[in-house]
DNA sequence: AGTAAAATATGATATTTGTCATACAATTTG
DNA sequence: CAAATTGTATGACAAATATCATATTTTACT
């Protein structure tokens, strides 16, 4: 069992509000455990018991559409929660959970997380701060769902991958998505994802190589924003 | 200065968790005051010293694109809180919050606010839980956005309209907008919204006089969706 | 390594939606 | 009350995007 005090990603959420103690008591009763990429942490609908730490990798969180795209709402990186929202409202999960990259992941029981809530004040406080986050995210992107273009939108979208997430060494987007999963991010069909990829390559404003994608003029993406 | 303890929203919110004596703090530091249909209550980028708390009337919280449309977030009503999420996180507001109809609000100034979440477990709990619903519907409205036409978002949004804020007698919608922020609220061009209503009117889904919309043809609505 | 499956790419075409122009109705204002 | 402004309506057209078809490339799997 490992000892949350000594996680290195204790720092990045509500989760830092936690003192010595309380952190003792979570590492008592979590239950750590690997996702491979591709597998689900939740599903849609599923009843939660707890939520989830994030130690390391990146998941993506989606909803299906009637249509039967999945559209990704947020990716959710190292260091963040899974499941708050389903824990605070008392619901079932309204999105899925999927690995986009191998991860390491802490299931905490839901009654220490409530349990918290009701004995630290600074926890209900970041937890509150995070899911504003979130609802900011939500409404900065549903603009640009609704008044933007295709092209800006996929250009937004990797610009912000970029600055979410880094480069390698070589330049390139350090998280690889699938150009379905970037359709998905922009509300849009996998082919036209691709064919305006194609575009901004040709343009000169990125580069693809197989799944690699870099952004060879950030001003130029910028600019069409 | 009006009772908070006889106000008939004080059930309606976060607020529900005070008690008598916490009622009265409110009371005695709140600002009441009328906001005409077309006012400002605060625009997108103002700092907010406190919320507001909607007595009586609807506001629009919209965010202004760079394409010069003005997308609507959310219809807030009685009853509801404003401005949560900006003092939450001590940010400016991203949304401009206008009323659709003559509105009366109640200031209460962030520090009140503040010291119950420090003090008043509940009312933290009440208030995150209402963020938390606020989330959910910016998710499913992305994927509406992202994912479906422009005539099923038109459709979803009258029946929602229908169902948050009712009918009057004749059968017609209780709240008035205009053609120009139903198009705000799907995502589409003024024309375009204009257009579908038309159409779902010779389909006899809808009946237009003037502003009066009446869902005449639900089911049909519904099955478009 | 070799085959099957999946992902990517691109063309052709249809559909949806936005834009511009104009007309008319309703509402506001002096 | 008339003029001016604003909101609603509709047509014509252009642009954006989706869909369907079909290669080609990459990846996964024995």
């Amino acid at each position: 069992m490992g000892k949350c005090e000594q996680c290195i990603v204790r720092e990045f959420s509500a989760i830092k509000a936690l003192n010595k103690d309380e952190l003792l008591k979570i590492a008592d009763c979590k239950t750590s455990y690997t996702v491979k990429k591709g597998e689900t942490v939740f599903d849609e609908g599923d009843a939660l018991n707890g939520i989830y730490c994030i130690k390391d990798g990146i998941c993506k969180l989606s909803k299906l559409s009637d249509n039967g795209k999945d559209q990704i709402v947020k990716l959710v990186k190292k260091g963040e929660l899974l499941g708050q929202r389903s824990l605070i409202s008392e619901e079932s999960t309204n999105l899925s959970a999927v690995a986009v990259e191998d991860m390491q992941v802490c299931f905490i029981p839901k009654q220490e997380i409530l349990q918290f809530f009701n004995e630290n004040n600074q926890f209900s406080l970041n937890m509150m701060k995070s899911v504003c986050g979130d609802l900011k995210d939500a409404d900065d992107n549903m603009v640009n769902l609704a008044q933007k273009t295709v092209k800006q939108r996929l250009a937004e979208t990797l610009l912000k991958l970029e600055s979410d997430f880094g480069i390698h060494e070589d330049g390139s987007l350090k998280i690889q998505l699938s150009r379905e999963e970037i359709a998905g991010m922009i509300g849009t069909a996998t082919e036209s994802c691709i064919r305006l990829l194609s575009e901004f390559n040709k343009e000169g404003w990125v580069s693809l190589h197989g799944k690699k994608i870099t952004l060879s003029n950030k001003r130029e993406l910028q600019r069409i924003i």
